[in-house]
DNA sequence: ATTGCTAATGTTATATTATAACGAAACGCG
DNA sequence: CGCGTTTCGTTATAATATAACATTAGCAAT
């Protein structure tokens, strides 16, 4: 699914060409020239972009990144530098399996899988 | 580590009588009776316990689980009921590996490790 | 026991992240 | 056009977290 209208493609936009994770009033700090005034705007915007697949919530550090590669809506995996921020998605492909059939998760149903991996980069270490 | 004072000791014990994470505010609320006052009361302890790696933080809940299984402070797999908001933890042991070796992640330096599973439990399903 | 250091605590204020609620405008379509 | 649905603007408020600084408690060395 692509962004919908011209919001949702600002701010997709805006994400891709980030290499950090910019919290909800990050955005509306930098689109108040575009007409955004209050947060629930940005959320709004976010929320569909997240139901699209086209975005994912660092859950660690209540930001959003976009994503490029295809992937089903709720899961990701992503590595976090702590020293320069930067969050780079990992390919998951496979990995989304072992977790669906690991051990302990008897009986569950995963609907949304967050990794979240956090540390040094390779620049930064 | 243990719970260092009469204060970690009281938050530690309560998270583990509780099947469902617990917000810091939950936290306040439970113990006003005790002389927590302020947020950050709760907070201070709350990073202590986290420090001594008794305790996990669920990102994507804002809120506390305590764990009993011995484990690296910061690393922790949970699998989160989306219906009755169980909160189970999964033993890791080889996973930590698996992920620290993990293709993309190549000069990465693993610090902290979140695997966070949302879904319906079995007794939801 | 007193002094001096350190860690823990109390308190107030404020920052950050997110949602609720509701009316107005825009859009799609019969 | 007229009608329903979704999007948008706006205000208010909820929920989560930290900063800053004064106070007290614990404890070791003298």
């Amino acid at each position: 699914m692509k962004p919908q209208t011209p919001r949702q493609q600002l701010i997709y936009d805006y994400l891709r060409e980030q290499k950090t994770a910019q919290s909800a009033y990050d955005i509306l700090d930098e689109f108040r020239a575009h007409g955004f005034r209050a947060p629930s705007q940005v959320y709004r915007v976010l929320n569909k972009l997240l139901e699209f697949g086209l975005i994912h919530r660092v859950e660690s550090l209540n930001a959003y990144i976009a994503c490029e590669q295809e992937h089903v809506a709720g899961h990701s995996i992503v590595a976090i530098c702590n020293s320069c921020g930067i969050v780079k998605e990992i390919p998951t492909a496979n990995l989304i399996d072992h977790f669906e059939n690991f051990d302990g998760l008897d009986g569950f149903t995963t609907q949304e899988l967050a990794v979240e991996v956090k540390g040094r980069c390779s620049i930064c270490n």
